[in-house]
DNA sequence: ACCTGAACACCGTTCAAGT
DNA sequence: ACCTGAACACCGTTCAAGT
């Protein structure tokens, strides 16, 4: 197709990096849905044969994989001890959102696929559990707690991947004035209703998680 | 490849109906990933090329969306107007969930991708919406919090297919002791301890979502 | 109308060939 | 070692041809 500006055969400066993939690869997810991420998508954007990418990774979720380990390490946040718990929750489940949207390939492969043991995802749960056992959680109510922010940060983050306008009766609104009324009100809110929503809903959920929490210890 | 064993032409009886069609996707998505899920192995499941499945269905993303279309009809609850509103809300909460645990990876794409109306998911919101609506909730509050609950619903399901001791620290342990033991805590409370979470999780999220709503109304 | 079969554009992946 | 280019098996989708 396009004709290659380079001959084959290797050339004298190397082209490319792991780490000059990776950034193409989190560029290329920002812009393309899940299915549209694809090996000779990210090549193109990295000026290369397609299979020049075997060089460096093995296969197509090897790239995804390692999107992963970058996703979990960028979470660890040192100021976490200095605010109060509810606070610190919410920049803990900001963070670990804005790193789920960056990589949405990544994020399916995560809630799909179980962790593996040597994931750097435990040095953050260390964090957090330590976090609540300082505010007098009751031990056992702590991975609750995670699990629960986790599972609504990660279909929050499923929800921002649709389209923006999903939730949209269209032509369908006569059938469901009550709904079509109700997410017309919720558009005229927001340019990105899925960040509100999840804005909202973290915040209630922490709320009554930290409720729920203070009951248990009594 | 496989001689099919009907020749060209309309056959006399028609092979294909979109609710056998639907049925063989659900239970190919139970067997498959997200990603083997093709229009391929569908048509293969059902005895029949590829190319008639397009008979019935536009598109791949045409067949998904009929799935979540079935996946919401199954919800409605003709009895949520008889209880208080957060009972209402639980209790569509649960046969969401169960629905979703019953066909995960089809969870998976249903959230992913990017697919518009189906009358059968309106018709569940709708309801939603009525019951919020009677409850006296703002009208901009309504879809926020479906669309929240949705989120951790869906993050919940996918949660729960992972392995049950995917939390446990393991080999790990002695590196992360905070979160270890209050994993270990956990475990021993519940043999389904991602049910338990869930359970925490939306009551905490109903409790803060209602508290929420009755604040914006002033 | 509803199926098959051929066709097209596109993927992921492999591998020989070139430097 | 690290790139290109050709090749293979596989997808989604379209469409003519057959009944």
């Amino acid at each position: 197709m396009t004709k290659s500006p380079r001959r084959a055969g290797r050339p004298s400066t190397q082209v490319l990096t792991e780490e000059r993939i990776l950034k193409a690869a989190f560029a290329l997810s920002a812009q393309r849905t899940a299915r549209q991420f694809t090996m000779t998508a990210l090549a193109e954007s990295l000026g290369v044969r397609t299979s020049a990418l075997y060089h460096h990774f093995a296969n197509r979720d090897a790239v995804i994989r390692a999107m992963r380990g970058q996703v979990s390490r960028a979470l660890v946040s040192p100021v976490l001890h200095e605010m109060p718990v509810e606070d610190a929750l919410l920049t803990w489940a900001h963070s670990y959102r804005d790193a789920a949207i960056a990589a949405p390939e990544a994020m399916v492969m995560l809630a799909t696929s179980p962790i593996d043991a040597d994931e750097g995802s435990f040095a953050d749960y260390e964090q957090i559990a330590r976090l609540l056992v300082a505010d007098s959680w009751p031990t056992d109510t702590i991975v609750d707690a995670i699990v629960a922010l986790e599972s609504f940060i990660i279909g929050s983050a499923l929800d921002a991947l649709a389209p923006a306008d999903n939730m949209a009766p269209g032509a369908l609104a006569a059938q469901f004035p009550t709904f079509a009324e109700a997410e017309a009100a919720r558009a005229r809110l927001s340019t990105d209703p899925a960040r509100r929503t999840f804005e909202i809903g973290v915040r209630a959920l922490i709320h009554g998680l930290t409720a729920w929490a203070r009951e248990s210890t009594t």
